[in-house]
DNA sequence: TCATTTAGATGACCATTATCATCTAAGTAT
DNA sequence: ATACTTAGATGATAATGGTCATCTAAATGA
């Protein structure tokens, strides 16, 4: 069952695409490539005709999710009036990011995850991480570069671990509490230090 | 080979501090009930004369590590004269737990990993987080009980977000950036917000 | 239209692992 | 001391999952 190339492009497209979701939700020991492939209406030999390994696809897989992230933040901050800090934190700290982590963000889905990962995997993280860190110190407030630097490691810092503290709360009154206290004091902290 | 009852606990005992170990290492999907049982000394069958599954020595062990952790907090800032939470925090964000998942925090090196267990570990780990919060509280400093609280979530947030950032960076330099910084912010963002 | 190329399907292989039944030798109680 | 109990060793089992060789049918180029 030959394919157009088009088509080709295509699955390879979806393949990355579910298994940025897939292991997001499950972790990247507990989703196999059989459902991947599964997801995408495929079967599994044909994976290895898009990627030469498994680990391969979790490299790109963590670096599509990462850039889909700085996407949705940036149309997030687009829309936002005022303070886009803040903005930005307080969706990220939200129930609707707690309860989905298969479309959120990749360090707190993964974090404990992709710092065992071969280095390959995790120089391309490194990577990500760094336009991250660029892209909330474009957004964070502070008179200097270097003060807004400082701010966007902070609050990048406070949103993961907030969210993974929140992730391991199964009562619900003290993951909210966890959620609102860490949204609530980023952009104060963040002003604290100037 | 039957062995002591004294034997048998210590054997227990072992494997759970084993276990703690290993798992924070490499994860617990990759450590085997059989790598633990070699550590200790013994073969992977005699594993069930002690639990009843894997599962349960995942709650177990991860119960162990939290409570390591706080029995260890406590000696540092016995030991620590001035700001007992900023000793603390320093502490936390040093590149010596950075280099040491193993013997460090739970939730900085399991985080993610956490958050998929059953709800019997969820609900273990949910308690002894509970238990950090609180021991946090006791050393933040604030006039009022509600804004000790507060400041200890958010430093806790800040300090399992920083140190996974840190251990997601493979540049040295961006590193510890990472963990100064954020070192840096906790004692000021706590104070920021009274 | 026909020959060539190749994406994906099929099925198998091999390694890994959790779990358990069975066995044995050493403690323990009488 | 003797009989009973049981911790741990051994080995088996069944499931899982990554990887690959092979096949086939469709797309592409001449």
């Amino acid at each position: 069952m030959k394919v157009t190339k088009e088509a080709m492009a295509e699955h390879r497209e979806q393949i990355i695409t579910a298994a940025a979701k897939r292991f997001r939700e499950g972790g990247f020991d507990n989703v196999t490539v059989g459902d991947i492939m599964k997801e995408v209406g495929l079967t599994h030999g044909g994976f290895y005709g898009h990627f030469s390994s498994k680990e391969e696809l979790v490299a790109v897989a963590s670096l599509r999710a990462m850039t889909e992230t700085v996407a949705r933040w940036q149309k997030l901050i687009d829309e936002a009036p005022g303070d886009r800090l803040k903005a930005l934190v307080d969706s990220y700290l939200s129930l609707r990011h707690h309860d989905r982590p298969e479309t959120g963000c990749l360090m707190a889905a993964l974090g404990s995850e992709l710092s065992r990962q071969p280095s390959a995997v995790k120089e391309a993280v490194t990577e990500a991480q760094r336009k991250i860190l660029e892209f909330l110190s474009g957004i964070a407030p502070g008179k200097t570069k270097a003060l807004r630097r400082k701010q966007a490691i902070i609050a990048f810092a406070a949103m993961v671990g907030g969210m993974i503290l929140a992730r391991n709360s199964s009562e619900p009154q003290l993951r909210q509490e966890i959620l609102d206290t860490v949204a609530g004091s980023v952009p104060n902290s963040v002003q604290a230090i100037s």
